[in-house]
DNA sequence: CGAAAATTTGACATGACTCAACTGGAGTGG
DNA sequence: CCACTCCAGTTGAGTCATGTCAAATTTTCG
């Protein structure tokens, strides 16, 4: 169950087994069915997800009511406002399963303790910070430079299970399309 | 010269004059005229830039050769590629001046003596870099929901001074549209 | 002043949106 | 298990936003 936290962490930073089973009684195993939210809008406290099994998206409501997401989340993966999760304001985003996931939590009050028992895990959290601030910045410089079909066609590339398992209109959203233009361009990709 | 430095970090972190004196020798005065290259993209020696007066952009080149512009920065503001300088990898950004500028330099090979002396810098530095994320999120955001001309209109609404002083083909840039649809959206907005 | 750069304009092509209707499949209650 | 409903996805027609290319105009600057 854990296994895939342990090897998660030791992409970035080395951690014993020692060290990863003090880490462990922070993360809390949850389940939730399909289509259930995780956290709404405005709650103020915080958590994280670590997903084991199934997907989320995290997505907020536009000036115009309609639903933007801006996470896509498989197993292995974070979903998480990240932001509020570190500045400790009240959240901006609703988190959704979207598949039935099993995930594991992590809530922010447990993270100033966590820092002092275990240093290392702060530059951890830093190192996952920076890689949102550039994937970030990817994505705005794809959105705002590259037509929506080659986005597409780069995302179900990069990332085939998500086009396997994410319905289409949640990927139209995630690429700032109609579910109308994502059908015209698949349509289109497949001749 | 250094105030407005001072007045900048202390809407961030507290800092007496004493501990702000022991921070000046880090950061270094330099001017440049206008459309000169302060860092290529492929610089190893990192450093970031807070202007005192002119106004920079950095920007990348997209796959089509075009520059595409991710900052526009004024006097009072930062400007840099932080990903590369936090992690110290190669640049990916070119960074130029706009107008003759006048800026603080500081070296990434600074940082880490700096977190020892006064580690207060190590928080501005955190919340430096939250607030580049959010303002991508937020931008991504706006570039996947907003039509050009309202995202134009909120552009120079809150930074008027952009408006004023930077040439249009770069707001362009910014924008992620073309010089000719920022002067049609320009030529509508004016009745 | 004259050259180069920035901005605008025109004509046309394309991408993406809206609204409406249709299709097919998944989920639900009896 | 079936009939029904609901939702996801597709399709069509028309419109609007933005891009491309070419050229004219204005501004900047040596």
């Amino acid at each position: 169950m854990e296994q895939a936290l342990f090897r998660h962490f030791n992409q970035f930073i080395s951690l014993s087994t020692e060290e990863f089973s003090t880490l462990i009684p922070y993360f809390h195993i949850r389940k939730l069915k399909k289509k259930t939210i995780f956290i709404r809008e405005g709650a103020y406290a915080n958590s994280i997800a670590f997903l084991i099994t199934g997907s989320m998206r995290a997505y907020h409501i536009s000036e115009g009511g309609i639903e933007q997401v801006t996470q896509l989340a498989l197993e292995n993966h974070w979903v998480s406002d990240l932001y509020a999760f570190l500045k400790g304001t009240p959240t901006t985003l609703t988190i959704e399963t979207i598949e039935d996931t099993e995930f594991l939590e992590f809530y922010s009050h447990d993270m100033d303790r966590l820092y002092e028992t275990m240093p290392k895990i702060e530059r951890y959290f830093r190192i996952l910070f920076q890689n949102a601030y550039v994937h970030t910045q990817q994505r705005l410089n794809a959105a705002l430079s590259i037509p929506a079909a080659t986005r597409y066609s780069q995302l179900i590339h990069t990332h085939p299970e998500i086009a396997r398992r994410i319905p289409l209109h949640h990927i139209a959203s995630y690429l700032g399309i109609t579910p109308e233009s994502l059908s015209r361009i698949r349509k289109k990709i497949m001749q």
